[in-house]
DNA sequence: GCCAACGTTGGC
DNA sequence: GCCAACGTTGGC
């Protein structure tokens, strides 16, 4: 099983968003990042897990924990005109676009704050923390996994 | 709202 | 293939 975080930005689709979506299943559409979409593609697997990260808020931070419940399959909303996401130069035929569906295991009864992250030696690697990143899917090792749930836990 | 960092586009 | 211009991201 591998490790992931998943970026939103809670105005357009937050973790409360995926919690009311039946058996909290939805689909993660509207990534338009080729390095992003490539994690997605080729690297996420059904039973992977990953962290639901609120970006852009009052609050950047992680807010719970989705399990990958359908791996790779054409984004559909790159090929509807009225969608934010619509993308001429990717068709039905011809998909430029892929998502996964998750499935809300958890979410937390307060955020793991940006900040705190931040302070945590072990976390010093990880992708989201690195100066100017802004890949909206990342990997996250075991090891870091595990630092980020114990800090949950100590709250 | 600012702005630095990054990604994409398109002319050459 | 280079690179300037432009658009987007995302913390602050």
């Amino acid at each position: 099983m591998k490790f992931w975080l998943m970026k939103s930005e809670p105005d357009t689709y937050s973790i409360d968003s995926l919690m009311e979506k039946p058996n909290q299943t939805d689909h993660w559409e509207g990534v338009r990042n080729y390095q992003a979409r490539n994690f997605m593609r080729d690297q996420m697997k059904k039973g992977d897990r990953a962290f639901f990260y609120h970006s852009s808020c009052k609050t950047p931070g992680i807010v719970g924990i989705v399990e990958i419940v359908k791996e790779n399959h054409p984004d559909p909303s790159a090929w509807d005109p009225s969608s934010r996401y619509f993308d001429p130069k990717s068709t039905p035929a011809n998909p430029r676009w892929s998502m996964v569906s998750v499935r809300c295991l958890e979410k937390f009864k307060t955020s793991i704050p940006l900040t705190q992250l931040k302070t945590h030696f072990s976390l010093k690697n990880m992708i989201l923390l690195r100066p100017g990143n802004r890949l909206s899917i990342t990997p996250v090792t075991q090891q870091e996994w595990k630092t980020i749930l114990s800090l949950k836990e100590n709250r």
